[in-house]
RNA sequence: CGAGUAAAUCAGGCAGUUGCGGGCAAAACACGAAAGUGUUUGUCCGAGGAAAGUCCGGGCUCCACAGAGCAAGAAUAACGGCUAACGGCCGCCGGGGGCGACCCUAGGGAUAGUGCAACAGAAAUAAACCGCCACUUUGUGGUAAGGAUGGAAAGGCGAGGUAAGAGCUCACCGGAGUUGGGGAGACCCAACUGCCAUGUAAACCCUAUUCGGAGCAACACCGUGGAAGACUAAUUUGCCUGCUCGGCAAGUCUUAGGAGGUGGCGCUGAGCUGUUGCGGUAACGCACAGCCAAGAUAGAUAACUGCCAAAUACAGAACCCGGCUUAUAGAUUUAGUCGCUUU
RNA sequence: CGAGGUGUAGCGCAGUUUGGUAGCGCACUUCGUUCGGGACGAAGGGGCCGCAGGUUCGAAUCCUGUCACCUCGA
């Protein structure tokens, strides 16, 4: 298994959000930009406009449980960025993981 | 059987596959001079009754004071107890509600002072508008029985009494004071005196008690770069400058400390468990036995499937404890009460 | 962790200090004016004052609890 890191630095969410690639699905919106790394880089927003704690950590671990399988078909030297939607938390990891699987052919960074 | 009251408990479980955080152990591998770090393997542990709101009380840390008092501000308010402490809890008294089991109650002081009481009403803290009675009758005096108002109208009600009336007098009730008795106390009971000017202090205020301030982003340690100060005695290098002196920088030492990191931080602690024993009505205390049980740092409990009638509530530790308040699907147990029926 | 503020008509706000009538502007309805519309003029409707208790004769106002939203500091 592959190891990718975590995105900690505001900055870097402002990059993605301003100048990364987006793609939006009623539970997932996904932005991905490439970085100057070799490393994958992944960050996960769940914003307070989602619910209370409960809810928060239920998405995030959704998007990380579905992440998780599609983290060894990724090309390295991409920021990527998950941000939950008010639906997430209701939603099962399996449809999470089509509608990220579709995202990320969208954006080119699958491997075949 | 129905209705209702009080108290307590649980907060999905099991199986399979994939996966996450921490402790411990041993070996192998990788990196490293070493300390050690990472990976793999084994094993153990891994959110709540409210973890929530942040409304009180403490521990802990730093600052202030190292003498207490006054003032200011805030909180609390019958009485007795429990507790480390509390504005919490238990018991009990007074008041209110319910047929009852039981429930609710910020419940000190209004002759220490100040303020306020709209409208209505003759009059609102002080009384004569109407009425009633008397007389020297277009007025004067007596009178609070009766009168529409109002939350509140000068203790209530009945009898006596009177010119008419009035606690003016008496019985009962209410309230106040004194005495006696009971109780740990709040308070309760009885007798006597005898009718004493409304309400509001969750208006200002008075009385009693308590409180130094700030918070784990506290605080302690390390601290690339950079900052400030000192030393240049000896030696070396560079620059001003070709040489000497001098200065600056490098150098050495000291100080404070931003980013970042480590500790604080889960540790024997006001600890948890107990069909246990003793004391107490109870809160709780003492003894005994057993146990050591999350500790992350963008933040660990998840995903998928099957079965159990159904799996669905509120909801995620972030320094730690004791309470309070609020949210909460469903299920279970115990003890009283009322009504109906049967024996 | 700490400090503060705001909830009143469909919208934006007064009134809360010092308790007694809930008001202003825009919007809405009707009528007038105009050939018609706008503007203008006149009249009118619409509120359990965030929620629940309490104090008081009486609460938007005072007290307690609670909910939602917003702002600030470390």
């Amino acid at each position: 298994m592959r190891d990718y890191l975590t995105i900690k630095e505001n900055f870097r969410f402002q990059r993605a959000y301003k100048r990364g690639k987006s793609y939006v699905s009623p539970a997932l919106v996904t932005y991905v930009i490439r970085n100057n790394t070799n490393n994958l880089q992944i960050g996960i927003t769940t914003s307070k406009k989602i619910g209370k704690a409960v809810q928060r950590n239920r998405c995030r671990r959704i998007i990380r449980a579905a992440f998780s399988e599609l983290a060894p078909q990724i090309i390295s030297g991409y920021d990527v960025v998950f941000v939950a939607r008010a639906k997430t938390s209701y939603v099962k990891s399996t449809e999470i993981l089509s509608a990220m699987k579709n995202h990320l052919q969208q954006a080119n960074v699958l491997q075949n």
